[in-house]
DNA sequence: GATGCCGATCAATCATAGAC
DNA sequence: AGTCTATGATTGATCGGCAT
């Protein structure tokens, strides 16, 4: 029970944090989509791009991310509004900027 | 696969009171696996994830290495001298081979020519 | 109608990086 | 310098869908 951890102590090993930004890209995408945080592949590619991260990762990602968001809500309720809003602003910038886009748009 | 859409107040999507959506209640049935892998230890509902031992996964690998796809016999056979239940080796199999498919995915493009900031 | 495979996901766990 | 928590990866097994 205790010899037999060779056997994969391989990729499992030395891992990486994902960088800051990367981090907050995933956040952005899974908390505006808390309905359904069930990226599609093609959105997945999108922001394994994005994250400069491979598909694989952002699944794996997502697939933490769900599974310890579920198991104690509480916990990222701080971080969910956070990004709640962060979105929000976000919204507003472009609201802002359909108001402005249709002034200068409409004589 | 597809998972249900959520049964809650489709209008406003970024609302900060976390909300309870169907995603967060799903649940997975217990493994109806019972295992006799270890020391001695039959029957039971096991109702956690079997551990293989290395020697039964070595002999899965050889055997993958051999064939991708498995006949009724032989993965009889095969369940049988591991003891393991046809069926985890069915699933073995199957995992393994979507295992296989990943790596030959991710051990094509992985290597970004040009890493750009961000 | 039963059974196998696929693709996606779950859920528990491992091992490490980081916080304290 | 340890102990505890956050986090990415691995993997046996489940779920829904489709094919045989």
């Amino acid at each position: 029970v205790m010899i037999l951890r060779s056997r994969f102590l391989d990729a499992r090993r030395k891992r990486r944090n994902f960088s800051k930004q990367a981090t907050e890209i995933l956040n952005e995408y899974f908390y505006s989509h808390l309905s359904n945080p069930y990226p599609s592949e093609e959105a997945k590619e999108e922001l394994a791009k994005k994250c400069s991260i491979t598909v694989s990762q952002v699944s794996n990602w997502f697939g933490n991310k769900r599974i310890r968001y579920k198991k104690n809500i509480g916990k990222f309720q701080e971080e969910a509004n956070l990004y709640a809003a962060k979105t929000a602003v976000t919204a507003a910038h472009a609201v802002a900027a359909a108001v402005q886009n249709n002034q200068t748009n409409s004589p | 696969a597809g998972h249900r859409e959520n049964t809650r107040s489709p209008s406003t999507e970024t609302s900060p009171p976390a909300q309870t959506f169907d995603w967060m209640k799903v649940k997975r049935n217990p493994p109806k696996t019972g295992k006799a892998g270890e020391y001695g230890f039959v029957g039971q509902p096991n109702t956690v994830r079997t551990n293989f031992t290395t020697k039964q996964l070595t002999e899965l690998e050889k055997e993958f290495h051999f064939n991708k796809y498995l006949t009724r016999a032989r993965r009889v056979e095969i369940a049988a001298s591991l003891q393991l239940n046809e069926t985890q080796v069915k699933i073995w199999f199957q995992n393994r081979r979507m295992k296989q498919k990943k790596r030959e995915k991710e051990g094509l493009l992985p290597i970004s020519p040009a890493t750009p900031t961000g």
